[in-house]
DNA sequence: GAGTCATTCGTTG
DNA sequence: CAACGAATGACTC
């Protein structure tokens, strides 16, 4: 067991998401932005491990692009799927994949 | 210490 | 318009 995995830049990604309002979704750059840093590739680290989950909604991040991103540890599969059904189940519309309305972006 | 990653941007064909 | 490679920052083994 080790606590040490939460660094301070996963706490900040984590801390990002968790004001993410329901019905509503971000995309890494948006959080890398938030948190301060040039990567969105390091906030996409923080929620692949996910020692939050589901306290932190990392299905509400998605990518720049308004792609659907990546999800538990897939960028495509069964689980993207289930990512989908449920910001949809959130009034979160997705269309081909992508995010049919960007105004469901939250933006800090 | 090196490799890997759920990304993004810019350039080239 | 489409596709590929390079850049970047952090995490894990």
């Amino acid at each position: 067991m080790k606590e040490t995995r939460l660094t301070d830049f996963q706490r900040r990604v984590y801390d990002a998401i968790s004001r993410v309002p329901r019905g509503k979704v971000t995309t890494y750059k948006l959080v890398a932005a938030a948190i301060g840093c040039g990567s969105c590739r390091a906030v996409g680290q923080a929620l692949r491990r996910n020692p939050f989950a589901p306290k932190v909604p990392c299905h509400r991040v998605i990518a720049s692009d308004l792609t659907i991103g990546g999800f538990a540890g897939e960028r495509t599969g069964p689980r993207i799927r289930s990512k989908l059904a449920l910001l949809k189940a959130e009034g979160v519309r997705f269309s081909g994949g992508r995010l049919a309305d960007k105004r469901r972006l939250f933006m800090f």
